[in-house]
DNA sequence: AATTAGGCGACTGATTTTGTCGGGTATTCA
DNA sequence: TGAATACCCGACAAAATCAGTCGCCTAATT
């Protein structure tokens, strides 16, 4: 899963971006201005987000970023997951006999990783832009934690 | 909360420890070879694991660690926040005005990674060594996230 | 055509993380 | 006593990550 700052920086942004876009394109300078992170860097991840189908361009002036889907269907995993790219799991890659897998027991407390991996994407799969936009974070997630209540189904991989 | 290769090899140094002590000190050399984690930096970890008393040592020759709480009451959140130490939190370290708090509405993003690290320590905190070494991680997670139905109580705080 | 704003890639300095080394000190056993 | 075992500790080095910067380009609007 991996979360870096850069996850937290994206979802600083397009918090900031459903808050003030209302239907029209919010430009990176604005949003870089309101939450001071330089331009280029925003640019850098809006690339991501692009590329991951989270937020839509237009172009030229006038222009700037829209979410893609609503506020209510952009889940924060996605976000993170968008922005921090790789995923590297256990150090037990199936492949190297390093560090797992040499033991008499396997490496025991890869499912241990898994598992909180797995937990750690299902509760931030369970929140979207609009639950921190209304500030229903705190108690949501105690009460909703493993099936997220959200409409649309999601195949996703849980790789982590 | 801060989820760090350090933290990984210290429950991984631990898992091996439980599993391979009987009642005897386990030295430090032969976890490194068991699991190849260089001597040194495990020297590093359960300096800080002694100085959180998970750990005891014995010295001198046929010495080595003890657990100092049984497997089954050594919670592995308490291993990961030993051996981590320090654990900022959203970057809106209260002092400085910049990144948080400076516009109208307050960071509202806090919340959300506050409430994520409860989670994270919350999960982590009803997983014990002996879990691990019996394999009783993946399944039982999913049914008791947030209460530990598992036989010892579990009252400790919630901090993170 | 000029301006606005996104798009892309390379590259950089600072900090943090991860891991090593060298030398201690305590304890046991011969 | 002294050699061997094994913990103890601080400094240090290598690697990864963070947080940007710079330059140049393309597309749309006015």
């Amino acid at each position: 899963m991996k979360l870096g700052t850069k996850g937290r920086y994206a979802v600083m942004a397009l918090v900031d971006l459903a808050g003030h876009s209302n239907g029209q394109p919010v430009s990176l300078a604005d949003i870089a201005e309101r939450q001071n992170i330089s331009l280029s860097y925003l640019e850098q991840l809006f690339g991501r987000l692009r590329r991951n189908n989270l937020v839509k361009s237009v172009r030229g002036p006038g222009g700037g970023y829209l979410l893609q889907r609503g506020t209510a269907h952009t889940r924060i995993a996605d976000v993170v997951l968008a922005v921090d790219e790789n995923l590297r799991a256990t150090r037990c890659t199936p492949g190297s006999p390093v560090g797992c897998a040499q033991d008499s027991s396997r490496c025991l407390t890869h499912d241990l990783w898994e598992e909180l991996g797995n937990h750690i994407y299902m509760f931030l799969s369970s929140v979207t832009i609009q639950d921190v936009l209304d500030r229903r974070v705190l108690g949501a997630a105690r009460s909703r934690t493993t099936a997220g209540p959200l409409e649309g189904a999601r195949p996703d991989s849980v790789a982590l």
